[in-house]
DNA sequence: AGCACGCCGACT
DNA sequence: GTCGGCGTGCTC
């Protein structure tokens, strides 16, 4: 008879009360492991659940006899191997311990949908295969034909081929008839990936060898490496993965964003061919499901993808490399909430392994452990060809003179360098952030003011759609021809985004060529590789876009960059704001002058003298850090101390209200010596997407007094049914 | 979440 | 008299 086995089953409702592990029985013939998933019967439905604790019992009747409510029998099992590592299921174990998350969360987020625990995995990509001839003997040379021996001579060298790729049908045919080979039906990978050209520069400079090598003498393992603008930080990541490869180990490449996944791919893929995988959520679920297959057998060396693929289920990591350490979109901010750094680091301590985090402006907290020694601080200071910085400029624009006589939005400046460009076809780069035609429409009778329904907030004008567009919501409505308020038929445009600015380049430069890089350009998958890939072949002058522009492109071509609005990111309440603007301007000024032509940046500001401005600028990174670590100490925030946000969310805005006072008084009782307690506050958008928010801030020194005490609250505040309550560890909005 | 049980309005 | 409205409660 087979064993009884009580298997402890987490279920796949993401629901925080649901939060908890159910038991099941199973009776079959194969033995069940942690880590599998099993089909499970669940109040009516069939749903699939992941097996997380299994023992083996002698009396099944005694144990239901003895159990408070009746134990069901799975219904089957799906998978007869774990599909995640105890490296990863102890992840698991203690990011939603840490973090007050839902497990089945956690393993959505770091499973490819159709591996995760979902109904939807039941209807998800299947294996695909396709056939490869495989030689099995060498034919004798002298019984060939011309034709055959031609063809052997030229496909003699591989083992197996894809048929696929074997144009002549009859030469498979004849090596099938002479028992020479056979065919066989391998795992198809439906990536296909296309390469772009990309310049390896084999030999490193001595500034990069220099690295190099402190690394590799060094007895730390965790680094940070500074390094300007085009100072070529990518040869230092591939020669160090080389060395990694040549034990036998692996590598994982985490870069900020899938627009870059390409480009990073392409150097791996010039380097180590197929051995490498690309992992992303840009990717079709098949495509995802063969990288994903492809990794678990374990033969890929090196993952390249973005944030997600910081799970990337990679054995025995020699090295962890986390390009632009300093990017936002590394943080999760939607639950399950993580951050890549944070999990790097977990990783990096798991394996024993390397882990290099690279940037030309790093964030403060990963730059002031580097200065306490905690990571190991290096440094790339010069360009690799040794060009100059770019020559910068700052651009008041309260001072009217300075303003160009053709439109108040660009400084005469602007105008004369973008000329000088078009004239020496050399290209430039805008960056302009803030998406749309006007930032707002108001009536100029009535001072009517379009607004969201939802949110309350302007409602930003967007003239290719001739629609008004909600930037906080998905809300979209057609502009009417006069005002809803008083019919007046004046509708005045007020502020200005990429739209606008094209428009107004157009008209100066009829000749000129100018794209338009952001979110709604963005909006069909293949766009923003495409106008890169233009802007790259030189087919594109201006390049005009939001913080996209910014980002790791080298475009040696690109002499001049502008900034408009440079001072837009600080008008926010916020106080990783500076930093914000800081890390833009010095990124998007580090895209020009990488060629051999001497860049320059123009800079355009109603705030020509604050520092995050003037010290961006000149990518002057080591004073914005000391200037901005007085401003952090000064109001105790992040790096001295660390955040967790409380947001509340509610239909009943009084309910609401009500609920976050009492949490943030009993927080406050309870957290006394602990933490402070801010709240409740009332963020910006209130009312968001049908819900009204609040939220409450906890400012703390050490996690581990924390942890302990939220951990006995946190149960307490599920049970509140109408008023959500979602708690945010490390938060990038407060 | 989602599905069932449960107690009040307009229908054959 | 019943069919069904969606308010509350529980799920091994």
């Amino acid at each position: 008879m087979n064993k009884t086995y009580l298997l402890e089953v987490f279920i796949e409702h993401q629901l925080q009360q649901l939060n908890r592990p159910f038991t099941y029985t199973y009776q079959g013939s194969l033995i069940p492991e942690k880590g599998i998933r099993v089909k499970v019967p669940f109040r009516q439905q069939s749903l699939i659940g992941y097996v997380t604790g299994i023992n083996v019992i002698e009396d099944i009747n005694a144990y239901q006899a003895s159990s408070p409510y009746p134990i069901l029998n799975i219904t089957e099992i799906l998978d007869e191997k774990p599909i995640l590592s105890a490296e990863l299921l102890l992840l698991v174990d203690e990011l939603a311990a840490q973090q007050f998350s839902s497990k089945i969360g956690l393993l959505q987020a770091m499973l490819p949908p159709s591996l995760f625990p979902s109904k939807q995995s039941q209807r998800s990509p299947k294996v695909a295969y396709e056939d490869w001839l495989i030689f099995t003997n060498e034919p004798v040379i002298a019984k060939l034909n011309a034709k055959q021996k031609n063809w052997w001579i030229s496909v003699k060298d591989n083992k197996k081929i894809r048929t696929h790729d074997i144009k002549s049908k009859a030469a498979i045919q004849f090596f099938l008839d002479q028992g020479l080979a056979k065919i066989e039906k391998v795992e198809k990978r439906r990536f296909d990936f296309k390469p772009l050209k990309v310049e390896a520069k084999p030999i490193l400079s001595m500034d990069q060898q220099e690295v190099v090598n402190q690394i590799n003498l060094s007895s730390q393992k965790i680094f940070l490496l500074e390094g300007v603008t085009g100072s070529g930080k990518t040869e230092v990541y591939l020669t160090l993965s080389e060395q990694v490869i040549k034990e036998n180990k692996t590598v994982l490449m985490i870069v900020p964003e899938i627009a870059l996944t390409p480009i990073m791919m392409s150097y791996y893929h010039q380097r180590f061919g197929e051995k490498v995988a690309i992992l992303h959520s840009g990717l079709t679920p098949a495509e995802k499901f063969d990288e994903y297959r492809r990794i678990l057998r374990g033969e890929v060396f090196v993952v390249v993808g973005a944030r997600s693929a910081i799970f990337a289920p990679l054995k025995n990591l020699g090295l962890i490399l986390l390009d632009e350490e300093h990017s936002e979109t590394y943080k999760q901010d939607n639950s399950p909430y993580y951050h890549a750094r944070e999990i790097a680091l977990w990783r990096r301590q798991f394996h024993n392994c390397q882990l290099v985090m690279g940037s030309a402006t790093p964030s403060l907290e990963t730059r002031a452990r580097a200065q306490k020694g905690i990571y190991q601080h290096l440094r790339l200071s010069k360009r690799i060809f040794e060009q100059s910085l770019p020559k910068t400029t700052i651009v008041d624009m309260n001072q009217t003179q300075n303003l160009s006589g053709f439109d108040s939005i660009f400084s005469q400046r602007l105008l004369d360098g973008i000329q000088l460009r078009l004239q020496q076809k050399e290209q430039v780069i805008l960056l302009v952030n803030r998406r749309g035609y006007a930032q707002s429409i108001v009536c100029r009778q009535c001072e009517f003011r379009f607004t969201c329904p939802s949110c309350q907030v302007s409602l930003a004008y967007h003239a290719q759609i001739n629609s008004l567009k909600c930037h906080y919501c998905d809300h979209l409505e057609s502009l009417p021809h006069q005002c809803p308020s008083c019919q007046g038929q004046q509708l005045m445009k007020e502020g200005f985004g990429t739209e606008k600015v094209v428009s107004s380049l157009q008209r100066l430069y009829p000749e000129a060529i100018i794209a338009r890089l952001d979110t709604d350009m963005a909006s069909v998958r293949s766009n923003p590789t495409q106008i890169l890939k233009k802007f790259q072949d030189k087919q594109i002058d201006i390049l005009v876009g939001t913080q996209m522009v910014a980002k790791g492109h080298d475009f040696p071509n690109v002499t001049l960059v502008g900034v408009m609005l440079a001072d837009l990111g600080l008008h926010v309440p916020h106080y990783r704001a500076t930093e914000r603007t800081f890390q833009l301007i010095a990124q998007v000024v580090g895209r020009t002058g990488r060629g051999f032509q001497p860049g320059e940046a123009i800079i355009q500001t109603t705030m020509p003298n604050h520092y995050a401005i003037q010290l961006g600028a000149k990518q002057d990174y080591a004073s914005f850090y000391n200037q901005e670590m007085k401003e952090r100490k000064l109001r105790q925030y992040p790096p001295f101390t660390f955040l967790a946000r409380f947001e509340l969310t509610s239909k009943d805005q009084n309910l609401l209200d009500e609920v976050a006072l009492e949490l943030t008084q009993s927080l406050k009782n309870q957290l006394e010596q602990i933490a402070e307690v801010i709240g409740p506050n009332i963020p910006y958008p209130e009312f968001f997407a049908g819900v009204f928010r609040r939220r409450i801030l906890l400012k703390y020194k050490k996690y581990q007094l924390l942890q302990p005490i939220l951990q006995t609250i946190y149960p307490l505040l599920l049970t509140k049914k109408t008023v959500k309550i979602l708690l945010n560890i490390d938060p990038y909005d407060i």
